[in-house]
DNA sequence: TATTGTGATATTGTATAACAAATAAAAAAT
DNA sequence: ATTTTTTATTTGTTATACAATATCACAATA
């Protein structure tokens, strides 16, 4: 009855997964309306080969997101979109394989340009010395990466990640930490527009850097906010409706 | 077997959601240190009284939050602090149970102090005229709950909640207005130092109102910041009849 | 001795079946 | 027409068995 499916997972870990990851896109994509109920348990069960203790972990899992809501006799209808948990790595990922990655980067961008110059100004204030040493040092791999022969996207991927990790690490803020994994998965689901290579970007860093190690918050808020300036992260499109229903982003 | 906790609910649906709330709440106050590793499913079967099913479901909420890993032969491992999920409505309810509200609510509000403003500054530039309008309603009802006689502490919050909420869906960005539920959960599960009764505080909450009438995004910042000063959230005002749970019952 | 392979073992992962609880919708009674 | 009762459907919960996986101990080998 399952031998279809059976066979051709193993890569990821956890069945429910994989059919909560299956259902959110088909969520996230429209494909399954706002209000809509499900089919039932035993008819997803069947749809995806797989046994109904799984197909309900797979259903808790998208209800801990806020996507769907279950009770009995009714099923499980999908919640309005304003109440989907956006602010989920998890959440992030599914996005990224069904939504337009232009659009989501430039509204996580809006985010950005809110909470990362707050995040530095908190970072000048309260990082401990051993925090700033972490800082240093990530710092200081940051400008290996950029004078790199030849330069090597993977490796300022990840050292630019890890530099405003540490930023929101030194904040001492769970909810800015929390932050900063959203913006690391950001980083490992989406396309990202990364702003150019090493040359003009490391100045900004080391900008953010030296204000920090200064303690000077407001210094430090300002480098953040000139490196997010919209323009660095251009792209081409305008942004349409994109997500289906209403669209009153855009620029 | 199962006889005292089978009696004692009914008021929360889902029984494994009580139950991972009672665990969270054993990580969240350290009384699960973190890389620990919980007792075994069928150990925790036992101690809780429910089946192996109800208790696995638990345990995947409280991974969809970050909060454990479960792995064969390993067990179910408490995940380092770090990596937990903050930006969670339901985690925000944990937390209410066990946390220093004091404490929690100030951080909390170093982030609002980063991501108000700026809603506020995108609701200017780009609500819609029916949010508009809805932002006037609401505004209305705010005026109307200041000049109370005798004054409502109730009704003033809960129009409060949506005045801002209302800004939040006004900026059209999915990730703002998951914040919003996130602010409103905030309000729902802690006991929140609502800045004043009325008087001074609608005069910001107008200052606001007026500068998105007038699509003037600095002007809506600058008003917002000033409503958020700290100095303005220290008093501890109980709030009556919050129990923390959404219904998604009807559309 | 150090390393490598091999199997025993404990734990979570998955499947199946049966029953309980809740509730919308239909039917019956007023 | 309104209220109450019944019915049917769906999720919620329990129980049990087996499969997959990774640790650990232990033996085999260079």
């Amino acid at each position: 009855m399952n031998e279809k499916l059976s066979m051709n997972y193993g890569i990821k870990r956890g069945l429910h997964v994989q059919i909560a990851s299956d259902i959110a896109r088909k969520i996230l994509s429209g494909e399954h309306e706002e209000g809509e109920i499900l089919p039932t348990e035993m008819v997803l069960c069947e749809q995806f080969g797989v046994s109904r203790t799984v197909l309900r972990e797979a259903v808790k899992l998208l209800t801990s997101k806020g996507l769907v809501c279950s009770r009995p006799k009714i099923g499980t209808r999908v919640v309005e979109r304003d109440s989907w948990n956006f602010l989920d790595p998890q959440m992030l990922e599914w996005m990224s394989e069904v939504s337009d990655h232009t659009a989501i980067s430039l509204q996580f961008l809006a985010l950005r340009r809110a909470i990362e110059p707050e995040a530095c100004f908190i970072a000048a204030q309260n990082a401990s010395e051993q925090q700033r040493a972490h800082l240093t040092t990530t710092f200081q791999a940051m400008c290996d990466a950029a004078n790199r022969e030849p330069f090597d996207q993977h490796e300022w991927s990840n050292v630019d990640q890890q530099f405003h990790q540490t930023i929101f690490a030194a904040t001492g803020n769970p909810f800015y930490i929390a932050f900063g994994n959203l913006l690391n998965s950001m980083f490992k689901s989406f396309i990202i527009h990364s702003s150019s290579q090493g040359d003009t970007c490391l100045k900004e860093h080391r900008c953010i850097y030296e204000a920090i190690m200064e303690k000077d918050p407001v210094k430090a808020k300002t480098c953040s906010m000139e490196h997010l300036k919209e323009h660095k992260h251009r792209l081409p499109e305008p942004l349409p409706g994109a997500t289906g229903k209403q669209d009153h982003s855009a620029a």
